[in-house]
RNA sequence: CGGGCCGUAGCUCAGUUAGGUUAGAGCGCCGGGUUGUGGUCCCGGAGGUCGGGGGUUCAAAUCCCCUCGGUCCGCCCA
């Protein structure tokens, strides 16, 4: 025997019927943006490595967690560790009229140790607003993000919120908080220590109880807003609350990605007890259009990860699977030619059919009938056959049966069905 | 990268503590229950190198060593 091969450690194949879950969360993710004018965005995979370094030196994503490989060209590629990059990317690349609204679905790559919640191929959905500094725009991404989650039933979220500044807003505070952090380096946890001087907005980010119990009284972010900033995000929490976006203040969220300007977001799910709660979170990254080589562009969006979301949905008990099923199925014993044609002829004109093959008993046709859920069965034996008809069945109300001419066969299903 | 738990049929698991006849159950799957008909019920069947390798022993799913997976926690993140 050769060997059998397993999924890659970290990845899970999605079948049916999970798959069906996917694919209403997606369709009620698409529902939304595109009520909301988002279009679509498809694009590539994979990266050269420098479009993903520039989310920032800072992020684990990027200092160790980066799927990359040299191509045949000798290229340093990257597949994508999350969706954002890419899209910029491609704003800086196509110059589409601004604000440009767009959603996407992909996969996202990061070499770590699987567990809850956790792969090294997930799946996001997301949506980026590129060209456009007005604080309506967070409110808006912030809004829909919010209610496509309303949407697929969940309920128990919860909404952190905070502002990181401009641009210059954020630097000047870390600055502050280096040297604040820097007075006292030996109350921190050794594991922060090394974060302090280069990285220090990742050290208020720790959930190590020696740095959790300095950072309390650290400086706050939002004590240190430039008037401008301070406007955007009162406009912000205005435009949430006029939404009725209910939200919490955490001056001390910050998100792994080191673009973040202004508004920085996350959703958590109360009903997730594991340590991987976040469903989803996003900000605002005025900077990092002109980091990718582009002209200076400001931008807001968000990602979703769709394996925490279905997890958040189970603990809910949410969207929950759903029995595919047919309309209609096709019992032939006479070899399955009549039935193939009349499955076909059914399709064709839009009601849902499947049948039996490897020309199997009746009794065995009937029970694949059952199994798949389908109202209606059309039987195909020898009698009907030579008399040019075809017997149909009701199999949820008792198994009434009455002949119908061949050639009435989808009249007659399709006056069944809108019943 | 550090740590815990777990690998026996397609799935969920017994059996491992005190080694011993052809390794079991439920569900699922296939066939049958007399002359074309599902869901309940009854009968029968297929399906397992007990994760892999080595060792101890007359004898290993069971004991020992190594190894590979899975899973979960920390850290980090969706």
């Amino acid at each position: 025997m050769a060997e059998l091969f397993q999924a890659p450690k970290g990845t899970r194949d999605v079948l049916p019927p999970e798959s069906d879950r996917w694919q209403r969360l997606v369709a009620v993710f698409a529902g939304v943006m595109g009520r909301a004018a988002y279009g679509l965005v498809q694009s590539p995979m994979f990266e050269d490595i420098g479009v993903f370094q520039r989310l920032g030196e800072g992020t684990e994503v990027v200092r160790k967690e980066m799927y990359d490989f040299y191509d045949k060209g000798d290229r340093r590629l990257a597949l994508r560790p999350e969706g954002t990059a890419s899209v910029v990317r491609a704003f800086n690349q196509h110059r589409p009229t601004v604000p440009w609204k767009v959603w996407y679905l992909t996969p996202c790559f990061r070499y770590e140790e699987p567990q809850a919640g956790r792969f090294r191929q997930h799946h996001q959905v997301g949506a980026e607003a590129i060209g456009s500094a007005d604080p309506d725009l967070d409110i808006e991404v912030i809004a829909l993000q919010h209610d496509f989650y309303r949407a697929l039933g969940l309920s128990h979220l919860s909404l952190r919120l905070n502002s990181m500044g401009s641009p210059g807003d954020r630097q000047a505070y870390a600055e502050r908080l280096a040297t604040w952090l820097g007075q006292r380096l030996g109350d921190l946890d050794e594991a922060d220590r090394a974060n302090v001087a280069d990285h220090p907005l990742r050290v208020l980010d720790s959930k190590r109880e020696r740095t959790v119990a300095v950072v309390a009284d650290a400086p706050r972010i939002t004590d240190h807003l430039s008037d401008e900033a301070a406007a955007h995000f009162a406009r912000v929490q205005a435009g949430l609350d006029a939404l009725g976006v209910a939200y919490e203040i955490d001056s001390r969220l910050v998100r792994g990605l080191d673009y973040y300007t202004h508004s920085t977001w996350e959703f958590a799910a109360g009903a997730l007890t594991s340590a991987q709660n976040a469903v989803g979170g996003g900000g605002r990254y005025d900077g990092l259009a002109e980091s990718l080589g582009g002209k200076p562009a400001p931008g807001v969006g968000f990602g979703a990860g769709i394996e925490r979301i279905l997890l958040a949905a189970d603990a809910e008990e949410a969207l929950l699977d759903t029995a595919a099923s047919v309309d209609v199925f096709v019992v032939d014993v006479t070899g399955g030619g009549a039935g193939r044609n009349l499955t076909f002829e059914l399709r064709r004109n839009g009601i849902s059919a499947d049948r039996a093959f490897d020309a199997r008993s009746m009794k065995a046709q009937m029970k694949v009938a059952d199994r798949s859920g389908a109202r209606l069965a059309l039987l195909v034996g020898e009698e009907e056959l030579a008399a040019g008809t075809v017997t149909l069945r009701d199999l949820r109300s008792g198994g009434s049966q009455t002949a119908l001419a061949r050639g009435d066969v989808v009249h007659e299903v399709a006056a069944r069905l809108a019943r």
